[in-house]
Parts: structure tokens; sequence; C-alpha cells
DNA sequence: CGCCGCCTGACACGAGGCTGACAGGCGGCG
DNA sequence: CGCCGCCTGTCAGCCTCGTGTCAGGCGGCG
């Protein structure tokens, strides 16, 4: 789960990242308004923590902008405690909910989790393949009905290619996703890190198409 | 006919503009990749020639967002001309057509007049010849709706002859996007390329023109 | 008829991908 | 503070399969 986090304050923004990353998802800080509309139009988050409080670009002129290039992305505002005009424009302008500075971690995350169940038409937040379910919200995998151990990573593979089910996906991307950099030496690291997933969830599950990329078939995949 | 042009370099755009108002139509130009998307998104234009040069944001980011969001806006594509890689990975993320640099005006406009006849860009990512289908997102072949499996090349290949469907393509150009350089004894390799591509898609698919090239014709060749 | 362009089956080589082993790093726990 | 565990990147070896090359065949055009 990767969430675009919009905030110019940097201790703030370092709170809300170590916030989220141990509450299991993959922060992206940007600092201001333009870069966050860049960052969103170009990239795919599964959803945005926005405060409305920055300098030169105003918040909600992005969250106007998203709504109107009719970008579906859960985006949840943070706004001042005497800021409750921000907060019914932001609520109109298409946020799924806010919440007012200053605020505890867990409420934040909590929220999130709210809206990411609820947003998009991905109305479970359980991902199947096969015999392979995981579990967004408690970050749980399990095969066969076993629970199963995965490690950070792993999971985040994993989770990123059921994600995109039925699409070839490159090496390259996947790289690119599980961090930032992109090498040929690191090819390798991606090959090793897929050969213990497999070892994990069993035949069946993410197939390689040689020279393409790497795939989870859309199909119920590992049980015919 | 309005035509977005994004183009950083001042002086080849003000050319591209002058040469598109001589042809008849309207030109606007853009000077970076997110004011491209941005105007795309808000405005309606019946193509957009892009520059995938860009100094701050990649043309090819700009073509893929606009593809993922189902923008039907036929997109031809500028590159250098050693800069083979980005032609093929721009005729993979959906662009129509592409030119290399430097190029006369009056053949920019012959391309632009070509994709602008065969209408609608393609704003579906699938891409139909006959009895075979092509989903650039998802890397998918099948045939008379049986999934096949293609090599990287051969789906290079086909997704390529299948962008300029209708068009005769000279063989020295398919083995220039296949891979960077061109040489006689080479020239047996497509052949040999053709040959396997030929016997997973069945007849009529890809014809040859003797002594000027291949193509697949435009009309639904295959199933008559 | 003979040349030339194109097709195709066979084959061999090398790149791409897999995996077991190892090492550095980081955090946890005593 | 130091030991020990797990996680993850790197390396080397192996195997598979994609792809180029070769040799020969087919067919059209002069």
């Amino acid at each position: 789960m990767r969430i675009l986090v919009v905030e110019d304050e940097p201790r703030i923004a370092a709170d809300i990242r170590e916030g989220l990353e141990r509450a299991g998802y993959v922060a992206e800080i940007v600092g201001d308004g333009e870069a966050a509309w860049f960052r969103a139009e170009t990239e795919t988050y599964d959803a945005m923590v926005l405060d409305l409080g920055l300098p030169r670009l105003d918040g909600l002129g992005v969250l106007r902008r998203l709504r109107g290039a009719d970008v579906a992305l859960p985006v949840l505002i943070l706004t001042a405690r005497d800021g409750w005009r921000e907060r019914v424009e932001g609520i109109d302008a298409g946020a799924d909910d806010y919440l007012v500075k200053p605020f505890r971690m867990e409420e934040l995350v909590a929220r999130l989790r709210a809206i990411l169940r609820r947003t998009a038409g991905h109305a479970s937040p359980v991902l199947r393949a096969g015999a392979v379910e995981l579990d967004t919200r408690t970050r749980a995998v399990s095969v066969a009905g076993r629970e199963t151990d995965l490690t950070a990573l792993e999971y985040r593979l994993l989770a990123f290619l059921l994600h995109r089910q039925g699409q070839v996906v490159a090496a390259g991307e996947l790289l690119d996703h599980l961090h930032g950099s992109d090498s040929d030496r690191e090819a390798n690291a991606l090959e090793a890190l897929l050969t213990r997933l497999r070892r994990k969830l069993g035949p069946g599950i993410i197939e390689t198409r040689r020279g393409h990329g790497y795939l989870v078939p859309a199909d119920s995949a590992g049980d015919p």
C-alpha cells in the first residue's frame, strides 16, 4: 500500500511517515501542492494524506484538480483546529475524511484503513489468488488456510502483484516499487526475493514471462 | 483541428507551430510534461505531438498516464536519432507513430495526417487485427479467443505492426525497432522471427509486400 | 530458364532466469 | 554492551529457452 503524504512541515511529515510505515504502509512525502499534483497524476498510490495548510499551492486546489480529473484516489485531509471552514470545503471538494491537527497517529492509521476499505470498488480488503489470501488490513497472508509469515519485502512484492493481478509487471517496475532505485546488480536481488517468496506460496501463484516480467494470473491460479 | 505540441526547445517548438499552422492546424505549445498532462485532460485536442526528451517530466510518463486514463488522443512522439529504445517504449506505451529528430516539417505533417485519418487514436489499450487481439496493458495476445504466448521480440514486432496497421513497414525499420543496429546478416533474423510469429498467429495477419516491407492489413483481415 | 527475394526447418550459442550459499546489517534480547 | 537472530543483497553455477545463423526450398518476375 503506497500512501502519498503532502505535508510541508518536516517534523510532522517525518512523524507521519514513521507512523504509516510502522502500520505497514509505504509512505512517500512531498512538501507542496504542485509536487503532490504531479506525483498523484504520474504515479499510482492507494491513498493520499493531504495537509490543507500548504504554503504555496493550496491543498484544496490540489484536491479540486484531482477530482476534476476524475482521479479516484482516497484522500484524507489534515486541517488546523480552528479550520472548520477548510474542513467543510474539503469535504465538499471530495475528501473522503478529515483529521484535526494535532492528532494521534493511531487515529490517522485507523481513518486511513477505513477509507481504504470502503473506496474505489475494491470492496474487499483481502486479495486472493488460488490458495493464497492476503488481508491488507491485518497484513496477514495465508496459503490454503495456513497462516504464513512473510517478510516486509515479500509482502510488498506480493501485494503489488496481487494489486495488478492478471497484468504482466516488468522487473524494473517491481524494483522501482520495492525501493526507489534501479540497477543491473539489483536485478538478481529481485530474483532471489522471488525465489524465497515462491517457496512460501507454493507453485502457480507467481508466474514468469521470460523477457516480459512477472504476474499472478487473473484466473483462479493454483487450484485447477 | 487543434494540435497540442509538447516541446521544451523554443526554436523547435516555434518551427513546429509554424509548420502546423501553414498546414491549416491550430497549434498550442507547452514546454513540459506536467503542463501537457493538465492541458490534455482539461481541454480537447485532435492530436498531440510529444517530445520524449523533455527535461523535467519524462514524456513517456505523460503518454502512459494518458493511456492509463483512457484518453483517446492520437499521439505522435519525437525521439532522438539514437533513441531506438525510447521509440520501442513509446510505441509500447501507446504512441500512434514516431518521428526521429531532426525531421522535415512535411514529414511531420504527413504523419500527423495519417494518424488523424485512422481516427480515435488508440483509445482502447487493445489492438485488433482479424482474430488477433493484443492488450498492451496486460501484454496478453489472443488468437480467436485463445491465449497465445509470445516471446519478447515477437510481442514487440506484433505491437509495432499493429500500431502501424494498414501501413507497409520496411524491414530495415522493423530491425531498427527490435534492436539498435541494422545489418545485412540480421535481415534473415527478422524473417525467421516473422516465420515463428506467423505460425502462432495464423495466416492473413502479417502480409508481405515483396520489395517493400510488411504490414498487417487495416480491414478485418483473417476472418472473412 | 535462372536469378532474386522471401520462407522455413534445424541447430547451436548465449542471455535470462533460478537457486543454494554466504556475508553484512539491523534490531532484539539477555 | 555484546551476542544472536533474521532479513536481504551479492555471487557463482546451472538450466532453460529465446534468438541468430546456416542451408536449402519455393515462387515470382525478367
